[in-house]
RNA sequence: GUGGGUAUAGUUCAGUUGGUUAGAGCGCCAGAUUGUGGCUCUGGAGGUCGUGGGUUCGAGUCCCACUACCCACCCCA
């Protein structure tokens, strides 16, 4: 019998986790210079987290869930996205009491959502986010936006689009959720099917809808920018001068929306082209009421996540160059079963010195020693034959000029580091 | 959950109206060079043709079912 990963997982071989690790050094490195801090939770959670603070409405909450019984009988869901676990965090660690704001970030969080895979969409995926709470003022949301772009421009991601919106608070949007509802209500026979399901239930989401007559309808549909109360406004107002301030370009776009319920004021993403249909490489927003819903005290929070898969897929198809796996200082490659016992003696010496050391262990001939060399990102070939042994030293081949010289094995480590 | 496409060597793919022993490039192993990689040449290993059934004298090829993968809807990162 074939086995294979679970459908819509997916592995990272040793030849490949070099990318992985080039990116996340990156994002570690830029989340250091804006003092934010890593934070690490459960891949579990409580299944009641998600219904209480994704939303019980919500297309993650209804049908995408991996939730089970374990063996206590509690209920536990495999994290479906990144805020909620840190919330009950920060919620549960009593982290509000120490000085506010609190910011952190989560790197290459595992979330699963049970969908039908497609291109830039798994079951599993990974993301790093950064959430900010207690900052109520839009500059934290700015600051988000900002490492956010930070950290894709230094990876050498191209043309991305910034697009900011705001759904408004808990004061506003009931307010237009009803005008939306009553013009929805006026176009119902000539909206899709979904969306005169969903128009009820939430009445957002119709405006992202894809259906070209729904967009049509949308279109000339009430804007919620224009439904705002004033602090929801002000706060808009104060987003786009900090972006206008760093410079940084975005696309004003009433449609975006979000399907998360626990977002108010901001939502943004940010979208490429050069992803397939799934072209938001990172999305998220501000959620001033879910810390309290959660049960902490009333905590202002901002956020985002960002999915690794797809940044890889859109590095991959802008093709940025990306590094190079770590090279290997010196191969030793012996002759004989003499010189292979020590050369395994000489690799531990070396390693203890510092160096990155490879050895054969498959008994190959000194050709093919070589060819095995020459296949991997490799500066120095050691050759320990017998006449080496007898000078208690390597025959050292530079692999870039071709070169040889005689090195003796204390010398090693001097030789190789200049 | 809905729709479309694909399935042949490790991999990317050829395989004629159904006809003998299923091929190629790349990769892998070895030799040419018995202590030297990349370039070149030569050879070798590697296939239940996704699985099961059917049609036929004969199926990789035609039909049916199943499974897996890919793509799109939906949803989102």
């Amino acid at each position: 019998m074939e086995l294979h990963a679970p459908k819509g997982t997916k592995d990272v071989t040793p030849k490949d986790s070099w990318r992985w690790q080039y990116i996340e050094g990156i994002i570690r490195d830029i989340c250091r210079k804006y003092c934010i801090y890593e934070a690490r939770t459960p891949v579990i959670e409580h299944t009641e987290l998600f219904a209480r603070g994704v939303g019980d409405t919500t297309d993650i909450v209804q049908k995408e869930m991996y939730t089970f019984l374990d063996k206590g009988e509690r209920s536990v869901t495999l994290k479906p996205e990144g805020t909620a676990g840190i919330v009950r965090m920060f919620v549960e660690n009593r982290l509000y009491n120490e000085a506010q704001p609190t910011k952190m970030y989560y790197l290459n969080a595992p979330i699963f959502r049970y969908e039908r895979p497609q291109a830039g969409r798994l079951r599993e995926h990974h993301q790093f986010g950064i959430e900010i709470f207690g900052a109520p003022l839009a500059s934290a949301d700015a600051e988000c936006i900002s490492l956010a772009l930070e950290i894709l421009s230094r990876l050498g991601v191209k043309e991305l689009e910034l697009h900011i919106n705001s759904i408004g608070c808990k004061h506003c949007r009931p307010l237009y959720n009803e005008k939306l509802v009553e013009f929805l209500t006026q176009h119902e026979h000539e909206l899709c099917e979904t969306c005169r399901d969903r128009m009820h239930k939430n009445p957002l989401r119709t405006l992202d809808c894809k259906e070209e007559k729904c967009r049509e309808i949308c279109a000339s549909a009430p804007i919620v920018l224009e439904s705002l109360c004033d602090e929801c406004s002000h706060h808009l107002d104060e987003l786009k001068s900090c972006l206008d301030a760093v410079g940084i370009p975005y696309v004003l776009d009433p449609h975006i929306v979000r399907g998360l319920d626990y977002y108010t004021k901001t939502v943004f993403e940010i979208i490429s082209n050069d992803l397939s249909a799934q072209n938001t490489v990172c999305g998220g927003g501000r959620y001033d009421g879910l810390v309290e819903q959660l049960g902490g005290p009333k905590t202002p929070a901002v956020g985002f996540g960002m999915g690794l898969e797809r940044l890889l897929l859109l590095l991959q198809n802008q093709g940025a160059h990306m590094g190079e796996p770590a090279s290997i200082d010196i191969y030793i490659a012996p002759i004989g079963d003499t010189a292979r016992m020590k050369a395994f003696e000489l690799a531990a010496f070396l390693r203890k010195q510092g160096l990155i050391v490879d050895i054969d262990h498959v008994g190959r001939s000194i050709k093919a020693q070589f060819k095995f060399a020459g296949k991997l990102n490799i500066r120095y070939v050691g050759i320990l034959g017998d006449s080496e042994l007898e000078m208690g030293a390597l025959k050292l081949k530079n692999m870039t000029s071709g070169q040889e010289e005689i090195v003796k094995f204390d010398n090693l480590f001097n030789y190789i580091k200049e």
